[in-house]
RNA sequence: GGGGGGAUUCCCGAGCGGUCAAAGGGAUCAGACUGUAAAUCUGACGGCUCAGCCUUCGAAGGUUCGAAUCCUUCUCCCCCCA
């Protein structure tokens, strides 16, 4: 039986997938407020759909009276983690992964609270690594690592073991990076434990290995399940690329789409995993669904849920009236200001001189497809229709006829896609 | 430093000097069926002023009537030996 009634529930959420020294962990947690941390490594301008499992469980923690600490990679960022990784990557510039670090900082704490005794903490081990020098590296900390150790890590081993491919030094050189920052936040936070995604346990044990070296201290490494979907595609891809936690890169309705089009195969896990209610709630929602042989409710749930804490309550309500817009009822039942009202929610729109009202360029225009034969081939396939009528033409001129109160136009391409025309 | 191998359209991966915009698979998109699912079937998948034309096969030159396929140089990568 779990003394810790967090790690009880993480557990029932499928939330653990590995974990150092499971009984002193859970009996630690059981015990007092634990610091913890998570790294996140400025890849890009934003976090994506990825990042969001270690992100809310940070949150989990600190729900449960624990203290978190979010680091960002400024300096790991500037080398790159090979883990599991096929191929060696592109080094970024130090300005530009700068950059990075400020937006991923500020997407990350709106998660945390930043109050109270277990106020959380943000970090950067560019504070550390900034200043220090190659013979301080080599001595304090890589004479701890033993090469014939990390080679056998599966993490690298694709790297090592693949023909056609490699691993530099940089990379290699990756998990003492992480390994010293747990090293580090321990002796300045007294942090205990480090969660991370599955692919991190080499990085995590190299952290509780060093800091056991260094320190002397016992500290824990637990990871996180990766993402899967039962159709074995990646999670949280799409037609456009990842779906970005950035409300300018992924918009509020788009993501609230993505969830809603779910499968049934994945949307309790997903429950599970990405929201907040209860795993008894889940099981109930699950078991109406079921009885109701209908069109299932937790799409919509977790479209709500995962929406609301990502992008707040009002960005869930004006997605939600798009949705209703665009998928149910008629479009002609729209009045004016309706019309008005989504543009004003983040419907996908543009602004288009009335002349320019050839189908082909306005698809493109509208950003439903990406060049001319493409939307030549939507149309002629009977993917297109404005203002809910299929418009199977090439020539097609959207008339004013087609243009609702003098103004506005939707098209549509294929079933989900929408761009609200608003003609100047 | 020495020797060998490789770079193909989003990914993997085939490509005889002409019949290659380039096999096959994956991913993706569209149509049908549906619940804005899943599965299945069908089609598309470089661009354009689209029954034709234009630009691609790491980069730049060259041979040839004609090159992704041959030659030279360059860049990057991998393997083996030091």
């Amino acid at each position: 039986m779990h003394q810790s009634s967090l790690i009880q529930e993480l557990q029932a959420r499928g939330l653990i997938a590995q974990q150092t020294d499971a009984a002193a962990l859970d009996e630690l947690l059981a015990k007092e407020s634990v610091t913890l941390y998570c790294g996140f490594d400025p890849t890009a301008d934003s976090l994506h759909l990825g990042h969001l499992v270690p992100v809310l469980v940070l949150r989990r923690f600190q729900q449960a009276g624990h203290r978190p600490i979010a680091l960002v990679g400024g300096a790991t960022g500037m080398i790159g983690d090979p883990s599991f990784k096929a191929t060696e990557r592109k080094l970024n510039t130090p300005d530009v992964i700068a950059g990075w670090v400020d937006k991923i900082r500020g997407q990350v704490s709106p998660f945390l609270s930043f109050e109270g005794d277990n106020a959380a903490i943000m970090a950067n081990n560019y504070d550390w690594f900034g200043g220090m020098g190659a013979l301080e590296f080599l001595r304090d900390i890589g004479k701890h690592f033993s090469v014939n150790q990390m080679i056998k890590k599966e993490s690298v081993q694709q790297r090592i073991s693949r023909e056609d491919q490699g691993i530099s030094y940089t990379e290699f050189s990756y998990s003492l990076l992480q390994g010293y920052d747990f090293t580090e936040l321990n002796r300045r936070h007294g942090c205990k434990l480090q969660i991370g995604g599955s692919d991190q346990w080499g990085n995590i044990t190299a952290g509780t290995d060093l800091t056991r070296r260094i320190n002397q201290q016992h500290v824990f490494g637990l990871t996180l399940p990766l993402v899967t979907k039962a159709d074995g595609t990646k999670f949280g891809k799409t037609e456009g690329g990842a779906i970005w936690l950035d409300a300018s890169k992924t918009s509020p309705y788009a993501f609230y789409q993505f969830w809603l089009n779910t499968a049934d195969a994945d949307v309790y896990k997903f429950l599970r995993y990405f929201s907040f209610l209860s795993v008894a709630e889940i099981a109930a929602i699950e078991e109406e669904d079921k009885a109701s042989g209908s069109k299932p409710q937790a799409q919509r749930i977790l479209a709500e849920q995962v929406t609301a804490l990502v992008h707040g309550q009002a960005a869930v309500e004006a997605a939600q009236r798009i949705s209703a817009s665009l998928f149910s009822g008629s479009v002609t039942d729209l009045t004016e200001s309706d019309l008005a009202q989504l543009a004003q929610d983040g419907m996908p729109s543009v602004q288009l001189p009335c002349d320019s009202s050839g189908l082909i360029d306005v698809l493109v225009a509208g950003g439903l497809a990406k060049s001319k034969s493409e939307a030549r081939t939507f149309i002629q396939s009977g993917a297109v229709s404005v203002n809910g009528n299929k418009t199977d033409s090439l020539e097609h001129q959207i008339g004013d006829g087609e243009r609702l109160f003098g103004r506005y136009s939707l098209l549509k391409r294929g079933k989900k896609h929408h761009t609200l025309l608003c003609w100047q």
